[in-house]
DNA sequence: ATGAAAGCGCTAACAT
DNA sequence: ATGTTAGCGCTTTCAT
């Protein structure tokens, strides 16, 4: 416990010398056990647990070519939306033997096309969550390596798509059957796919006869932003909120109630993602996403082609649309 | 886009005879150029740079013996409570140029086990957030790796506390000021480092003449288990709630709403670590912790001796102390 | 069934 | 200032 140096770590060859046989022999033991006598094996293992030997996977991928881990990229981990996809594809990339490294890119552009670059040479493959990459970037950047897309819906791409366009739909038309007809849509980032992908189910809905959307953005889109966004609706009347996600609802309520509007009382609050929803009081009504089905699929399309091979664009495959649930939450009532 | 086979990936060698010069000269044009003509480190970066060569960590690995990733492992990274200690890791870890390599155990003390000696021949050292080990192991595994601690307190490893006793302190006073008496602790996880320091705050505090503290566990300590703690509570009125974190907090609010109580007009109600606080309504009062200088520090610590060197159990060294802070909030009124 | 030797991409003496 | 060589820990032909 208090030793100055570090114990010299045991390599193939201290196993190879201790036990008189050639490194080949104890590679093997671990690699292509059938290659050995039953008995050979044993007594390699037996060895190798004793000087307490691991296999050095840098010198395993140096050798093999073949990479053990999987880069896992996010624009900022701390927003809620990406720790339960990583958790799933790190649990998933475990059974299949690979390790995770994780990449923060902080939300900039540059900082992940560096990331990219630097690590290719020692990963098996990127899984590129939310990425803020323009579109020919990543296409050029898919061309020379392993890539898989969350949420990012470019053609030629392999790509897991959390879709909330039928939450959304299920949410506005339980909101509808509830007597309200004057809504707003809290909307988050610009160029996120989320968003738009969000925002065009909210703008095909606004042509229902009747119905009222009054959009704003929350800028940035969190707690705070949403709350001034909401802030800014109010002189529309509204009686229910759309929100771009969990928090940015749950600053829409915060806002409303400075103003003296309750929810679900005065005006009733639809979130997305789930992240928050079943964390709070009143608990939010949102649209649950299937977290651990994407991160499992972005995991198992990047072991697919053992080599990193890019499916052409007519292929179907390589392209995972999984679609949100709306679930019922106490911040709705009907309209006043 | 469509390519069905990857490029080969470039080396030093390929620049190597692109340009007519030795191996050597390549790699000193990237790790000390100062030995090399200026006009010669050009003439290899701009070649580097038109074949697309990246240094291969892994080559460079093996070579030196260095290692560039940093295994950062927690028991479960949707826990709001890691999130941003890996954001602040990882960036500090970047600012260092180092990599993470993310380990997420699933609460499991086995494949915390596993994980350490798997990585230990590949990374530079591990940063250890709330580990499951045990003592013992812990210490055995420190002695042989280069491992720092983040939430765990075990003499002779370098670790990092991040202590909410004064702010809990200051959370009791403030609430005994507010007039205050009767007091709930809904407790964490058992084993808990971080649970048994607050229990240790809450009990001193108990020892108070006029005080009554009754202790409840949120098993788990989720919201759910947090509202299920708080509802067997109800029955010795207490007109104040201290909770484990900010999840049961709001677990503790939803059960006590469930029984017609409100919060904070009928009771207070106090979360910590702040990872909720912000971001629900109303405000949840709660214990800031200072996520950045963690994270940053524990990674500072691993980088500290370029050999895994573990501080003799005398040094003061390798051992630091993060306080808390008593953050206001709307879930605070005088007692009833 | 096992061993010997070459090589993965890079760095680090040791020349020159 | 640059080239040569050996070697990091492992796998993989190719022998035997």
């Amino acid at each position: 416990m208090s030793a100055d140096t570090v114990p010299e770590r045991a390599t193939i060859t201290h196993v190879a010398k201790y036990l008189g046989v050639s490194k080949s022999t104890v590679s093997r033991a671990f690699n292509r056990p059938g290659m050995l006598l039953p008995e050979t094996v044993a007594r390699v293992r037996d060895a190798a647990h004793e000087l307490g030997y691991t296999p050095s996977k840098t010198a395993m991928s140096l050798s093999t070519g073949l990479y053990t881990s999987i880069a896992v990229v996010v624009p900022d981990i701390a927003n809620p939306f990406f720790p339960r996809l990583i958790r799933a594809a790190q649990s998933r990339a475990n059974e299949r033997g690979m390790l995770c490294l994780l990449g923060d890119t902080d939300e900039s552009e540059t900082r992940e096309a560096t990331l990219l670059t630097e690590l290719a040479s020692d990963v098996h493959g990127f899984v590129l969550m939310s990425s803020r990459l323009p579109d020919e970037k990543l296409r050029e950047l898919a061309s020379k390596h392993n890539i898989v897309l969350i949420n990012r819906d470019i053609s030629g791409i392999r790509r897991v798509l959390l879709d909330t366009t039928a939450g959304m739909n299920a949410a506005m038309e339980r909101l509808l059957s509830l007597g309200h007809r004057r809504f707003v849509y809290i909307g988050g980032p610009d160029r996120s796919w989320s968003n738009s992908q969000r925002l065009l189910a909210v703008q095909a809905f606004a042509e229902r006869p009747g119905v009222s959307m009054t959009i704003e953005q929350a800028t940035p889109a969190t707690f705070e932003g949403g709350a001034e966004a909401a802030a800014r609706t109010i002189g529309s009347k509204p009686t229910a909120f759309l929100c771009f996600d969990d928090v940015v609802a749950e600053g829409a309520v915060a806002a409303l109630s400075t103003v003296g509007l309750r929810v679900p009382e005065d005006v009733s609050v639809v979130g997305c993602d789930d992240t928050l929803a079943a964390m709070v009081h009143p608990q939010m009504a949102t649209i649950r996403l299937d977290y651990v089905a994407a991160g499992r699929a972005a995991i198992d399309m990047v072991l697919e082609p053992p080599t990193g091979r890019i499916p052409r664009e007519d292929e179907g495959d390589g392209y995972l649309v999984l679609a949100g649930q709306f679930v019922e939450g106490a911040t709705l009532a009907p309209a006043v």
